[in-house]
DNA sequence: GTCTATACGATGATAGAC
DNA sequence: GTCTATCATCGTATAGAC
């Protein structure tokens, strides 16, 4: 999954690549609000002041409007310091932006659940990407690859975090860094899909330390 | 959650409820086929042979529909006896069924693994679940009282298996029962998800035996 | 009760003028 | 690039036959 960046920007076209911004904005505010089926491509073009015809100009389908949001979201959440912005994406942008090194024992715990009690302010956005990555199972859906991209790209970073951890002797015995990276994308993903039907019942965090605190031990490991 | 079971049946209409459950079957092909959005009314009536119209006289909306196709594959897989017909629910169901105590440690973790192995075989099922239950999260969505249901059925089905152990000495000390009933819930839905999306690269049943094998202890825990 | 025919408003998408 | 106009399809509603 080589990843091309931006799209190649012909000419000194800085009109267009603003109003794009322009559009992608107001298409992340109707979608978040909204959801995706509810949402339309109208609403999308008044919110930005613009016609349909020239909206779906930009993005010749909604799929492509989607997805277009989704990657901008990606780009803002890699370069913002707030983790209120980002999803789970800008964990590692985060580490970095911090002068902390990528991976390490140090901090995992805490930036996980740090940002998924962030995450709890946005419930919109959240159902959005629940509804969208579930969508996209389906045959040939356009944001397929996209999320295929996104779990792999999650996986791959808390792989190297539970390799640090087996490092550091801090890792329980029997525990499969690889099983324990697609599980915890996979528990999170799930408890949030709970939580977002009943938010008072269901708490995310707690749901995340607890599986952390089964995986990974207080004290280093002596063999 | 009070089941009202049946919907009252006036008089001996066998040619209605016949009808429903005609419906109510290609209904349940169309949308495991094509997804709840990209399936059509129309496609249904055309897949049962009737009209439009008289499928809207059946089933007055499309929610209605599906909210009936759900609650027939309920009945359905609680009375099956292969677990290949049903999702979850029917844990219990089977186990009551083959004459084993409702609950207990014995073959928990056996019957768990077999039906997540079953559901292999049921890709477009268990890809409009995700759908569907995502979809439910949205504001005043028509399925979310019934997913609120079911997850609540699920977690306390759960709840009793892990209370089980635990009175058998074979729960890891420090794990709590509940966070284990709907963790294991949402690691079931998440790695489902990763599953669908790339079936060769993720095995259920495997991470859900890892999980299992974290927080069940193979011996008695003698204290 | 059961079924059909027809039509309405809204949607995503397209074609062509300026 | 931006617009107006138009299209097929969608879920839904109504009128009425047997």
């Amino acid at each position: 999954m080589a990843a091309p960046a931006e799209p190649v920007r012909r000419g000194p076209y800085a009109k267009t690549v603003e109003r794009r911004r322009h559009i992608l904005d107001a298409a992340h505010q109707v979608f978040a609000a909204r959801g995706y089926h509810a949402g339309s491509l109208r609403e999308v073009a008044g919110e930005a002041g613009i016609s349909l015809s020239n909206l779906t100009h930009h993005f010749p389908t909604k799929e492509d409007l989607l997805l277009a949001v989704l990657e901008q979201r990606d780009r803002d959440g890699a370069a913002a310091k707030a983790p209120a912005v980002g999803l789970r994406e800008n964990l590692l942008a985060q580490a970095r932006a911090a002068g902390l090194p990528e991976s390490g024992a140090v901090g995992f715990r805490d930036r996980l659940l740090a940002q998924a009690r962030a995450n709890e302010s946005i419930p919109g956005l959240i159902a959005l990407y629940a509804v969208l990555s579930a969508e996209s199972t389906t045959s040939d859906h356009p944001g397929r690859e996209y999320f295929v991209g996104r779990f792999s790209l999650l996986r791959s970073a808390y792989l190297q975090e539970f390799e640090a951890l087996r490092e550091a002797g801090r890792l329980r015995d029997g525990v499969d860094p690889q099983i324990a990276a697609s599980s915890l994308v996979a528990l999170w993903d799930g408890i949030q899909l709970q939580w977002l039907l009943e938010p008072e019942k269901v708490d995310v965090a707690a749901h995340l330390a607890a599986f952390l605190d089964l995986v990974i031990l207080p004290q280093p490991n002596l063999r």
